[in-house]
Order: structure tokens, then C-alpha cells, then sequence
DNA sequence: CGGCTTCAGTAATCGCGATTACCGAAGGTG
DNA sequence: CACCTTCGGTAATCGCGATTACTGAAGCCG
């Protein structure tokens, strides 16, 4: 198992073990690989297990009785998602999906809780990772409940790009992201075009005014 | 409410421990009183700290650039927050107020570490706790987005409700609850009034129609 | 190259909830 | 009791974003 980090998805959950610990480790978890469109956790099935992204990507969403998704989380390599059950919580509506080919690890329950009582420090970044799920959640909850569209879609923009770009995502996309419509992101979209903020081609947007979107997604 | 936490509080973070270890933490916590009013912490200054209530009430909230407050949780007796802030995260525009007279216990940061590493059982709680406040801030988001405010007061009001009734809440707490206009509140209320599904007196509501009300907090 | 599918642009309607502006009732306090 | 503050009721306007309905452009695949 290999040893990384980067700021999205944490720092790897065994950085820091001994070749030792790791072998062990790897007895007591699995590694599979899973295609793009594969569904790891629906509602009703509570997947008793924690998964760690290995490599690929992973959305969790909801969906709305009409079929409207809403994308709470999309996941980065390392990080790690399906907690909760293992935890107490149930999962209720949540779904996630393979969006991406990847490779994920996958552990018991019962494994889990061994490894929080006898490895501290792997509590600790799992502790760490629900603070920034907490925090990432609330932050979406007050985003929805106090700005609008063209905010929200600023706002997402400048979270997600990468050097002033944004690449690979669709009107779709984004719209999903904050659960409305495909047609309400294409005109926010246009609107911050039309004010000179960006600019957008197929699947590609380039931030021209970082100091003014930021503003804009501020409120 | 002294003794004891319903599900929204949690087990007692402490307990189970041996009067041995509870000294060995009193000696490391301090325990204020703090009257309804008082502010935990605001933006800009990080609580470096864990709080823990033993007792009053306190409420997390954040509030829009014109003042609308959005209740982000409401904590009863056991509950502990603020921990973000010791785990790498910032509380950015969280506002943690006291709404009741209550009492409070509160650790460093380096104590709160000290303990994670040394009390798994603790770590676990925390996490706990945490899988809690996740699913309880995604849920909102849920119906913040897919939901219309009727809906949403239904689903509050049956949270809230002990015995088909609910006490103590002002129109205005409601709304705060949810991020809307009191006014809005008002109305999806008397809405559910004059479908008989709720009566109501000043500060008291009273759910006449369970089965029908939870029909209308689905959608 | 022709057809299909995915993406993006646009427009029109409609309803909900924000926002403003009051009034009236209930309790509390001196 | 008189005053005042908190609570709750109501109504009117307005704008945003949902929802429906198409059109057109860009890649993809055979």
C-alpha cells in the first residue's frame, strides 16, 4: 500500500505504519476494483463497511423523489466514505457512485472498530476527515439557504479549479452539485460570462476575474 | 433536564470511566456557567477548544451577510461541539450562543488530543457524535433543496415533538431553524393548521395528525 | 460522411418564498 | 391598571429559480 497525501482527500488513513502493521492490515481488508457506474451503497442497504479510495472517484448524492440529484460529496483519491454505518448511523437516502474506474478498499465493521481502539492515530484522521465533511456540509447547507445561483455556481468554480480552469465538467454537472436545474446553471453560467468573470467552452472554464467572482460568490 | 441526554445529546462523553481517570480529567477541564446570551465563539476567533454542555442549552448557528440566522444545530445536555477547531478545521461564520442558563466544561486542545490518543473509547464518542452532526446537516441540506417550507416545518415540527406536542418554539425560532422569514414560517403553520394536522397556541403546538403530517414531511 | 448522443443556448410561464408593511393579541412589569 | 415587549396574523409585491419546450452545436461511432 502506498503512502500520499494531498489536501482534498486527506492524508493516507495508514501513512506511518510499519511494513508489519500494513501486512496486517491487508489480511483483514479487501481490494477491488470497480467500474464507472457502479453503486457501492443505495438507500435501505446499509453497507456495513468502510471504503477507502485507492484511486478513481466517487459522488455521494441524493436524490429527490423526482429524480433531482444532489451531489454532497465528490470524492478525491485517499479519501475514505461509508463510516457512518460502521459508526451507528444508517445511511438513509445517500448513494455513491463510481464515477471514475477505480480501486477501492473495503473493511468490516468489525475490523474498524479493532483498528480505532488499537491504532489512536487512525481515529484521529478519521476524525479529522468528518470535520472537514461536517464543516464542507454546513458550508453547502448556509450556501444554499443565503445565496443564489450565480453565487453558488462562483463559489463552486473557484473550489474547483485548478490554476484559473476549470476542466471536465458539464452544466450537468454543476448543476448537480447544488441541486438545481441544468438549464438554471447554464444561464448563471452565462451571466458571470456576460460580466466578463469567465469564460466557458465545452466542458472547459477559465476564470478571467478571480478578485470579482470571489466577490460574487461571496454573497 | 439534568440528568440525562435523548438521542440527540449522546452518551456522556465520560462515562464508564474510573473515578481515578474522571479526577484525572477534572483536573485538566475547567467548568464555567454561562447565562443565556452569552457567545462561545464568533468568526474570526477560533475556540481553540472542545466544549462540552452539562447542562442549559446552546445553539449553532450562522448568519447571512443581512443578518438571517440558520440554526445549524440545537444541543441539548451531553452534547460536546467546537471540536473542529482542535482537529484542523476552522469554525469560519459559526456562531455557538447560549439559549439557556448552562454549564459547561471546556478542554484545551492539547488536552482533547492527549485524550484521543490515550481514551479510543472517547475518540469513538466523538465520532459518534460527528456521524451524527454529518447526517444531520446533509439531511438538511436534503430538504433545504428538494423541499418546499411546509414540508420542512412538518419534518421540524416532528423532530421537535415529545408527545404530539411541541413546546417552548416561537414562530420566529422555527423559521431560524429552517433560514426563512418568520412571516413564511407563519404561514406554511397556519397551512398545516387548516389541513387539521397541527393546533396552535402561543409557544405550544400541538400534532393532531401524525400519520398525515409525516406524509407531508416526505415531499 | 451520416447519424446519434452528449452538451449547451434560449425563451416563456408559473409558483414559491423573500421582502415590506402593517395590525392586533398576549403576557409581563412597573 | 398602563405600558411595553414579545408573539402571531395578514396582505401585497416582486424576483428568482423550477419547469417545460425546443433549437443548435460539438464529438463520437459505425
Amino acid at each position: 500500500m502506498s503512502t500520499r497525501a494531498d489536501g482534498n482527500g486527506g492524508p493516507d488513513l495508514f501513512q506511518g505504519m510499519t511494513a508489519e502493521e500494513l501486512r496486517e492490515v491487508e489480511r483483514v481488508t479487501s481490494t477491488r476494483t470497480f467500474t464507472r457506474g457502479a453503486i457501492l451503497y443505495t438507500p435501505g442497504e446499509t453497507g456495513e463497511a468502510l471504503f477507502l479510495l485507492r484511486e478513481g472517484a466517487v459522488q455521494i448524492y441524493r436524490l429527490s423523489p423526482e429524480g433531482r440529484k444532489l451531489v454532497i460529496a465528490q470524492l478525491l483519491p485517499y479519501s475514505f466514505f461509508g463510516e457512518m454505518s460502521c459508526i451507528g448511523q444508517g445511511m438513509y437516502d445517500t448513494f455513491a457512485e463510481v464515477t471514475e474506474d477505480s480501486t477501492i478498499v473495503t473493511m468490516n465493521c468489525e475490523v474498524l472498530n479493532r483498528l480505532l481502539v488499537s491504532k489512536p492515530e487512525i481515529a484521529r484522521r478519521i476524525l479529522e476527515a468528518f470535520g472537514r465533511r461536517v464543516l464542507e456540509a454546513e458550508r453547502q447547507l448556509e450556501d444554499t439557504v443565503f445565496k443564489g445561483i450565480p453565487a453558488r455556481v462562483a463559489a463552486l468554480l473557484l473550489r474547483e479549479s485548478r490554476n484559473d480552469s476549470v476542466d471536465g465538467l458539464t452544466h450537468q454537472d454543476i448543476a448537480e452539485r447544488l441541486g438545481v436545474y441544468r438549464e438554471t446553471a447554464t444561464n448563471a453560467l452565462n451571466e458571470l460570462k456576460a460580466a466578463d468573470l469567465i469564460s466557458i467552452g465545452r466542458k472547459h472554464i477559465t476564470i478571467l476575474d478571480r478578485a470579482r467572482l470571489t466577490k460574487i460568490a461571496g454573497e
